[in-house]
DNA sequence: ACAAAAGTGTTCCATATACACCCATGT
DNA sequence: ACATGGGTGTATATGGAACACTTTTGT
């Protein structure tokens, strides 16, 4: 029975500015010391890989209950120079009103966006892209763009998530329609000063939705 | 740097006798000795996780380049009474008229409809519910359901694979319009004698597609 | 002759798309 | 007053769903 090394890496996204971003830590050993890499680490003995994978989240961020998902496994045999070393990624969304407390190593994390990403260590590049594929995907069949929000939102905020994920303008009019109609969303009756015109917030059909 | 057990395990569909069928192989040695699992085992130290489940597939049943794709990891501690193993889940189809060769190791391998499924060892009956599910929303925008097929098919067979494969009746005008209008097929202009009345062969869009 | 599977069109409905103006407020 | 983002309706196009009969062959 071969015995491998099994980690877990996290790919966070968040939406700042219009852009996807997505949080990177900067390498404080080797290898690839200096680079900046995924949130993650080693899978311990006794505590099942999505266990992991939120434990490595919550030391390295402070987020806890956040929308975690595991993505897909990379085990070639060459990934890691220090040898076999297989990695389940997970990808994890928040608000970009979630602030994040500094881990307990005080490695230098930081935000980036997608369309701008430093060398990445070990295969993190294809990681990241995996997993920016897997949410433009699941954008169209399930409800994970309001998990990119705070708990109460206008509408227009969440059309700008769902414009910042596809990369492409919608219609106002017709992503309204959309939204409303299916009931997904129901008015709170609160109203915030936004731009000039005070916009209504919205939550989430049944609640807050696991956060 | 904790290292873990790590294995591969295939859920290789058919499609027999109008019913989604699967390959399962009693086990002969312990944990789960005389139950029937899915076909996998431990990945080598210098192969890749891929070519792991490609190998056991192959030793297990003689099938090369067939479609087969990750699945999914699960990595609850307990899930081996051995101790700490994660495995990675892939599924896998072939045409029913590819024939298998028995494996190196006489272990007994036979096929079991997914309906009818004995009790599995390990997690394996929420691995083939997973892989099942897969298999059906993928149906939906992909062409994986020519990989259940012969390079030459029936219309009406191809009907007979997504009908079974959603577990509903379609309508077949409506059917045969979809499929031919996407020009996702071509005639071969071959007949076969099925039935009463001849039936043409179709060969999906380019060639074979990695068959 | 009859049973069995192959083959073939049209209508309707739901959903997606294209498109432009007025409103409330802050500066 | 004007700039900014909030909010609203209609017409058209497209894709999916419902629906029944004729044809060819083997028995």
């Amino acid at each position: 029975m071969t015995k491998t090394g099994l980690t877990v890496d996290i790919v966070l996204f968040t939406i700042r500015d219009r852009q996807m971003q997505l949080l990177l830590i900067k390498r404080l050993a080797k290898p690839f010391a200096g680079r900046y890499a995924l949130p993650g680490g080693f899978v311990l003995a006794h505590e099942s890989v999505d266990a992991a994978a939120a434990r490595e989240l919550r030391e390295e961020t402070g987020l806890e209950k956040v929308y975690l998902e595991q993505l897909y496994t990379f085990g070639d045999p060459r990934r890691d120079p220090r040898g076999r070393v297989v990695t389940v990624a997970y990808y994890a969304l928040i608000a970009p009103t979630q602030m994040l407390h500094a881990g307990t190593d005080a490695s230098e994390a930081a935000w980036f966006p997608v369309s701008g990403l430093p060398t990445l260590a070990f295969d993190h590049r294809k990681i990241v892209e995996y997993a920016h594929n897997r949410l433009r995907n699941k954008l169209g069949y399930t409800n994970v763009g309001f998990e990119l929000l705070p708990a109460k939102f206008t509408l227009t905020a969440l059309q700008v998530v769902h414009e910042t994920i596809l990369g492409e303008t919608l219609d106002k009019r017709n992503f309204r329609r959309k939204i409303t109609q299916t009931g997904i969303v129901k008015p709170t009756h609160e109203w915030v000063k936004t731009g000039r015109k005070p916009a209504q917030l919205y939550k989430f059909r049944d609640g807050e939705v696991g956060r």
